[in-house]
DNA sequence: TATGAATGAGTATTCATTCAT
DNA sequence: AATGAATGAATACTCATTCAT
């Protein structure tokens, strides 16, 4: 127990270095002997919780965006009305970000970046089914246009990452008001 | 003169080759060797042209995004209805980086990565104000929300950068009509 | 005593790993790590066997050479003629080389390298002192050369490495033809 | 001039450290930081003049093995009469192994080792070709056995490197005699 | 202007070995 | 007796940068 403790923390420990640094310098910063010094960990024990760089990178990603959908999705009622429960998924997904700015920024970071292979990268895209199959289910109530999800997504939840990034760098603070007209444009791009 | 144009070729061939290397493996891809090498140049060489690794990506970002804004601006008449110019220039930058794959993609990667230098960063954005005053003359015609430019930004510019990257990985092709419904999409999300 | 076997078991996977990993790649391919996987145990079991690296190789050798020397003089008997002793000792060697690739091309790569240190090598070479027996009773009788026993060796015995080194890369079959005239060969480098 | 002198003389260094090295202790002593350091030269040195580390232990097979055979070859006339020539080419070898301990030592370590890779060994076997050549020839004028080139350098070459061995560990010495008595050996396993 | 050669510090990864259990 | 976890030091190799020419 105690050392199978002792072992997740380790692991956790890995992972939160290498956000850190990744978050701090690119990918090219977060050197494995850099992520184990951060962990307070030999080199070497990072090859007994991951393959190899590649892997902890995969990991730490879908593990992110796990932390990240589980808030989105924490309380959605797949009954509740389409506009209710894409205003909760949205806030929800605002609210991560802004409580969590490391992992935020991470994954803004692997969004247009090499980064991330490609097969983890579609294993990140399932998580966000719920918010794909709300849509749809919006298109045939005849609220949401019917264009295809990804402009969907492309107008309602990828501005986040633009608002998230000028609101870190104190050029555009996000407040009620302004987080107000932010889901206000989002819906308006793609209500009928 | 044919000694300054073999110097701006070899300065252009540098460029490119960043480009290229930095598209195909992120930064951490884009060796100095390998950039002298793709240019076909010996590394000292590139010490000729640029101070130093992060200036050589700083100028690259800085000429990219000025071959960008002068495409984006390159029909811009001020005297033009809002909306017309603002398709003008949406259409605009949505086929350069249709046209310019290898620019838009490199465009992206520096988005959210800590590849470019702050400074320099502002130095892109700057390149973009026409854009920002013909928002604010749309706010004052009462064409467009009354919101911060950063907003406006965010809905009608930013997701290009998805659409576009769905576009090059085949998820979503860009077509007419995929291209006319994300206009409306943008335009929607901020009009009045 | 199911124990015990166990332990031995244990030890002889060890060794039998070893053998396997040093033949596929030298010894710089057979790391403790990939010793203990290919032996199906932990890394920290090999040293309650072995005292560290080299006693494994040590001890492997000792033991194939053993192996190897028990096959040779198995059916050797003092009183029998000089030749015909002479004659099952070197076809019981080179069967044993044939019919146990592993075994000979460690043996042949321990010949000249660092491997080994020196002492477990003496160790090894008392173990053929049968055959330099033999050898000075063939001298006395007349029946071979008058020379050093290292010369006697070097023209009878050490050549069997070369041969099986080529009969393992195909590039010249031992068949019995070929077996006999490379006793033969043997036979006429030390005769009178 | 002196650029390319300086250049010779640091790849010679290299080869040489390594041969030093290998000698010593095997492929496994031969690290790239001790052959660098040795050659009192950058690790980074190393691969301006060989591609990777089996490539300097290649090269250095190759042109020891160009070096024995040079010598070895160097007073040979096909005119001359089979078993003066062949004597001539033994005891050129002997000489070189005698003279050159080092470069001996490190053709003997190859023999029986992973150490070079296939191509390289076959390029290295076509440089004694001369030796075949010359077997046939006594074949065919019936001064030497009807057998296998593979068994006529099994019976006389081969075993030079165990009389070099046992030499160089002052088990055997070789002398004027004692050269005598193993070149009588070698020719009488071949002759008829 | 242009270069090939050179490098010390760094890269990801593996090593032989130890230790708490 | 046996182990999985842990590690500091080492591994082969690459880096951004400089320098003599």
């Amino acid at each position: 127990m105690a050392l199978l403790q002792k072992s997740i923390d380790k692991r956790t420990a890995l992972l939160k270095a290498t956000l850190t640094l990744v978050n701090n310098g690119g990918i090219q910063e977060a050197s494995m002997a850099k992520v184990a010094k951060t962990a307070k960990v030999s080199p070497a024990t990072i090859y007994l919780y991951f393959q190899n760089k590649q892997d902890l990178i995969n990991r730490l990603y879908i593990e992110v965006k796990t932390d990240f959908t589980n808030m989105a999705f924490s309380d959605y009622t797949p009954n509740n009305p389409v506009k209710l429960s894409f205003e909760q998924i949205w806030f929800n997904m605002m609210n991560f970000k802004l409580n969590n700015p490391d992992e935020a920024s991470f994954l803004a970071q692997c969004d247009n970046t090499p980064m991330i292979d490609e097969p983890t990268r579609q294993e990140g895209l399932t998580k966000i089914q719920p918010l794909f199959e709300l849509m749809e289910r919006g298109v045939k109530e005849d609220l949401i246009k019917n264009i295809s999800p990804y402009l969907l997504y492309a107008y309602t939840i990828y501005p986040m990452t633009f608002l998230i990034n000028m609101h870190k760098r104190n050029l555009h603070p996000l407040n009620q008001q302004t987080l107000k007209d932010a889901f206000q444009s989002a819906w308006d791009s793609i209500k009928i």
